[in-house]
DNA sequence: AAAAATAGTTTGATAGTCAAATTAATATTG
DNA sequence: CAATATTAATTTGACTATCAAACTATTTTT
């Protein structure tokens, strides 16, 4: 079995399982109802500030009917908070919960252990090696 | 940025878009109808032999019901054979068909171009040093 | 022969998705 | 400034993917 025919089969696997993979990891404890979609969700509404429906829809290459299904979800779960801007009162400003800032953290935990498991015992110079290499998947995928 | 940050950054972005990135890349051309998902079922089936539905489900790991109906498509799309098998009345055989059989040759070449496109320009021992970093993601996720 | 097991399909429910229609608010323009 | 156009978001209708559980047909076991 060459590099190339095993690098396949990993990618395969990991591109085929990558939505229940993660969604094992996120659906633990207190988060048992946030799944792999909700969690998307919560990346893009981010922390920091309120973002309007179509930004965060555009950020995460949906419509903002879909956007708003989502939110509605997220709304009644208690991680997502609606509210009006004062400006222009068409514009819905989205933001995380006390709930959901946590939901975040814990799954900012999970990639950074993740990425800890990945990189741990690779030395510096391996560890380029990769980056490089998910440097040009990405500009594969981009192009 | 750290090579933590910057692993954490690109693979979170490919976990996002890989069902659409994919799509992208397998409807195209002749293959405007066939979705990701339908690929992951007709990669499952297999360009050999015809196999029975539920080690195909195991192996994609849904239910056989939900294979029951990407098969139903599939077959409407004329992608993929059903057939009854002889020995055991009860067990159905699927298979690729002519179409099906030249959709997956298009995806793997998708998949090989996606494999040059990473390894191109590195060197066998880095090529090395990549392999073992995925195998470590694969059994992460796997554990 | 009757009962149990197996392979697959069907059914009923839920989530995610889009395009198109709709509603409400703001901006433009004649 | 009033009518029109644009914009932001939601709703609607349709479709796909998914599962668990009920069901059908067949084979195996007892």
């Amino acid at each position: 079995m060459n590099i190339n025919h095993m690098l396949n089969e990993v990618l395969v696997r990991l591109f085929r399982n990558i939505n229940v993979l993660e969604e094992r990891a996120i659906c633990t404890g207190d988060y048992k109802d946030v799944t792999a979609n909700d969690m998307h969700v919560i990346e893009a509404i981010d922390m920091e500030e309120a973002r309007n429906m179509t930004s965060v829809a555009r950020s995460l290459g949906v419509t903002t009917g879909t956007l708003t299904i989502a939110v509605n979800s997220l709304v009644k779960k208690g991680y997502v908070e609606r509210g009006r801007s004062e400006e222009d009162r068409r514009v819905v400003l989205v933001s995380l919960s006390e709930k959901g800032k946590k939901a975040y953290l814990h799954h900012q935990q999970f990639h950074e252990q993740m990425i800890e498991a990945i990189v741990e015992e690779l030395s510096e110079e391996e560890q380029a090696v990769l980056e490089k290499a998910l440097v040009k998947l990405d500009r594969f995928f981009r192009s």
